[in-house]
DNA sequence: CACTGGTTAGTCAAGTTTGAACATAGGACT
DNA sequence: AGTCCTATGTTCAAACTTGACTAACCAGTG
């Protein structure tokens, strides 16, 4: 299963705990995860599955709300715990040229980091953009000066590089935000994340 | 599969045919394609064969290169070509919000639609950007005052914003370039897409 | 000549994703 | 009361993706 897959699934539990999937699948929904994730309702349950299989999540019981149908509900383990601040760290820290789906990812779920982390890793990811975008620009120039590399590959670098800039104005937005209280990182005092009020 | 995996094969067929596979696999791999959409060598061999019963592809025959494996060569069909034009022309004049792939899409194979439909595509989607900016501050707002979806879905938002005026930014590049002549479009005279010099 | 590592061209089994379908219950309407 | 639609909660078969692996050939080296 995909890395990302796997991150929004297990991330999810984590924040919602204990959980069952029909809740998230309707969390999810609702964040346009299938616009942009390739995860439809069957890709959350078969995660719930293969995450309890490999022990990173664990099933808490089953249980009932009113007469609606019995319900399995799911906890994150200690191991889960660990492997999920590592693919968020590693995420956070990876700026990908390309594939944009790991930055959507932290938009959701970075705050099971803490608050000093995230700044510095914002702060790392406008510094590697710069370095990507200039690396891009030699990248354009080699496609320009190839007689076998078709010209219009340039615009997939042209593409990117536009799309980086958004992102890295978006994290120095962002980091603005987090820098003056907004949201509730690892380890603060805080409201656990409001369940849906369709619960 | 995917519309994304089928589009690219088949637009890359297009592009290069009569064309066999490993060829495909490393040019798409130049193109980065790994990265960005779920694209592995394994996909693009199962595209190929899943098209061609669809209608859309056709084997050419097979051909050898020296004393190379024997290799099978395909092309577009009528269907093909008809299937690959409506794509495209979704593609074109579809802004996704947080979706990257379907323009990632776009700067490699938008060539294969009229040089006049692509800029008034262009031109469209700098517009219908400009909509969904704007729609996405009253989702914004929606979070904002909403007290059971959690604070941080701003972000989803924010950043999906951010990335949409980056796109717009490269749209009205890529049209200037077009405008004065850059690339070759359908209909056109003007070589081929040259093929990798490791043919 | 023999060996090693790389290239060509495609296959393959396991895991993942898709787009429903399924069973049950509740609510609205006639 | 009966019917139809929606909600809850999950499953499922088919198709797709992954990350090798396979077989044959080529090039370089000792």
């Amino acid at each position: 299963m995909s890395t990302t897959t796997r991150l929004v699934v297990l991330g999810a539990v984590h924040q919602f705990q204990p959980v069952h999937g029909y809740f998230l699948r309707r969390e999810l929904m609702t964040w346009h995860i299938d616009e942009w994730a390739n995860i439809q309702p069957g890709s959350i349950y078969n995660a719930l599955r293969s995450l309890k299989n490999d022990g990173y999540l664990a099933e808490n019981g089953t249980e009932t709300a009113g007469n609606r149908p019995e319900r399995t509900t799911y906890r994150v383990t200690e191991e889960g715990e660990v492997e999920l601040l590592r693919m968020l760290r590693d995420t956070l820290w990876t700026v990908e040229v390309f594939d944009t789906k790991p930055v959507m990812v932290l938009t959701s779920f970075m705050y099971a980091l803490q608050r000093e982390e995230v700044l510095a890793g914002l702060l790392h990811r406008v510094t590697e953009i710069d370095a990507r975008i200039a690396s891009n620009t030699y990248h354009i120039g080699d496609v320009a000066s190839s007689s076998s590399t078709p010209a219009y590959v340039r615009e997939i670098f042209e593409l990117a590089t536009a799309r980086l800039r958004g992102e890295q104005q978006w994290a120095r937005d962002v980091s603005e935000r987090i820098r003056t209280g907004d949201y509730v990182f690892a380890g603060e005092d805080g409201d656990r994340p409001a369940r849906a009020a369709t619960d």
